[in-house]
Parts: C-alpha cells; structure tokens; sequence
DNA sequence: CAATTTGTACATTGTATGTATACAAATAAC
DNA sequence: GTTATTTGTATACATACAATGTACAAATTG
C-alpha cells in the first residue's frame, strides 16, 4: 500500500452504498469531481484497482470500470502494472444546449434538496460558495 | 383528454430516452421541480398515468411508478378514478449533513458539464441566475 | 526466465427497469 | 340499484444493468 496516492484520494472518495447511485459512477463522479478541480493533476497516479477496491470495500472490477470510463472521457491512461496516470486533457468542443441542460439538472437538484428539507438559505449559500470558487 | 392540466405538465416534461437516467426517475425529477417551484400548486390534477403514458412514449405501469414515489415523499394524494391531486406539504426536517451532501452533488454537477466542455462562464451564469430566482 | 503485480475478459448472479395483463375500486350511465 | 367505464394497483415476466468471481495477459523485477 503506498502512501503516496492514498492521501490524495481517501479525503473526498465515500462510497454510500445505501445510494442508488451504482457505486462505479459514484467513484467516475467524485474522481472527476478532483480531476477538474485539479486535485489530480497530469501525471499524478492513482491508486490500482485492488487497492481502490480494498479501500472502498468494492470488488476491484467495479474500480476498473470506473478507471475505464474516465480513461473513455480522456483523463486517465491505464496501463498494466503501471496503474492509472492522469493525462493532460484538452477541454473538449461545448456541446449545444450544454446550457440548458445543466441549468435543467441544476434546478433539478435545488428542488430535491427544497425537497428534503434544506432552506433556501442554505443554498444560496452553497450556491454563491460554488460561483466564487469558480471565479478564482 | 383533458386539456386542463396537459397545458400545465407539457413544457418542462421531456423525456430522454437515450439517457442513463431511467424514465420514471426523470419524471420523478421533472415533476418535483414543478413542485417545489410552484407550477403546480396543491389542488392541482395531474394527468392519469395512462395519458400521461402516452404521451411521453412510456407504459402507464412507469408513470405510476413515478406517481407513487411523489406520493410517498407526500406530494401527490392518489385515488382511483380521480387521478393525482397536489396536496398541501409541510417541509420536512432537514436532515444533518443534507448541506454537505448538496455541496458535493453540486461540485459533481460543475465538474461533469465542466468535462462535457461548457464554460465557467456559462456555469456562473446559471448559478447566479438560479441563485437570484431563489432569492425572489 | 521465473515470479509478481497489475489491468482485462468473460461468465455468473442479483437487482433494477419497463412492460403485459389481470384485478379492484370509484364513479357515471341507465 | 345494477352495469359499464375509468381509473390506480398487483403480480409476473423479459431484459438490461451492476457487482462479483475467476482465469488470463501483459509488464516489470529479480
């Protein structure tokens, strides 16, 4: 177990196996999540699939698939007894009604958490949080 | 067929059938934003599963399936014969940590549109625009 | 070249999704 | 008040998807 990836990874990384989110698209989701943010950045390595697995109490096929489909988007690069490095990723051409989509889930999710419960205030503020820490 | 409320539901519900997202999730989705934004108020009908169904390409068994997960997050109060109706609904207690899991579904949504190739630009945008309908 | 560490391929199993069909309840028609 | 019709419900089924188990193939190490 190397220490190196582990501490990189481990932070924003919960499987919540109670989702019904299936759990290879939560790790694609929170790993892109690191990618675009540049927590992971080019070269860095991830941890292998067993590891991943082991860490995350999945079977290390279900890591794979997840590593296979950042790989399909362009982020990683899989090599055997390599393990998953980050790639240099040009940001790919702005699909049309990009925007409106995004702005359709967004409202879609604001109204699920207004749903359970969350104040509007709240979300403002999470909100707003999210806009400044884009601007920067 | 009623023209009442298939003016109401029409607009905003669409269905991707090519999506990951299974149908009567995004009905669920669609719907609940009708909701908590106020297009549909308590009292109002929605239309019978079947024409519902037939309208957005599906079987009636997958709107009902839709139907009654509003029913149980207590939206909708179902009767035969009588179709959906819009109930009055009380916000229910927030659940600990529901902030902290919304700013991480929020930080996923970002990175994936971030990915897909739209601008920080444009997703400013629309967070600004959400966050000022909000504060209305 | 042998051993080990890694990702891959494929078969198997369970779960989720969507449909078909029969049913039950409520209302309308008479 | 009985019958027909319109609705949501229940159940069974087909198919697709998710997660795992196991065997394999490639790359590195000694």
């Amino acid at each position: 177990m190397n220490a190196e990836h582990k501490s990189e990874t481990d932070p924003t990384l919960k499987i919540d196996h109670s989702s019904t989110v299936p759990v290879y698209r939560q790790v694609v989701d929170n790993l892109r999540s690191m990618l675009v943010e540049g927590a992971l950045k080019p070269g860095d390595t991830l941890p292998t699939v067993r590891e991943l697995g082991l860490e995350l109490g999945v079977h290390f096929n279900t890591v794979a698939e997840a590593y296979r489909l950042l790989a399909s988007e362009g982020w990683l690069d899989l090599r055997r007894r390599r393990g998953a490095v980050v790639l240099e990723r040009a940001a790919p051409r702005q699909q049309p009604e990009a925007e409106a989509r995004f702005n359709r889930s967004l409202r879609q999710l604001i109204a699920q958490v207004r749903a359970e419960g969350l104040s509007v205030r709240a979300i403002t503020h999470e909100l707003e949080r999210l806009t400044r820490e884009l601007s920067i």
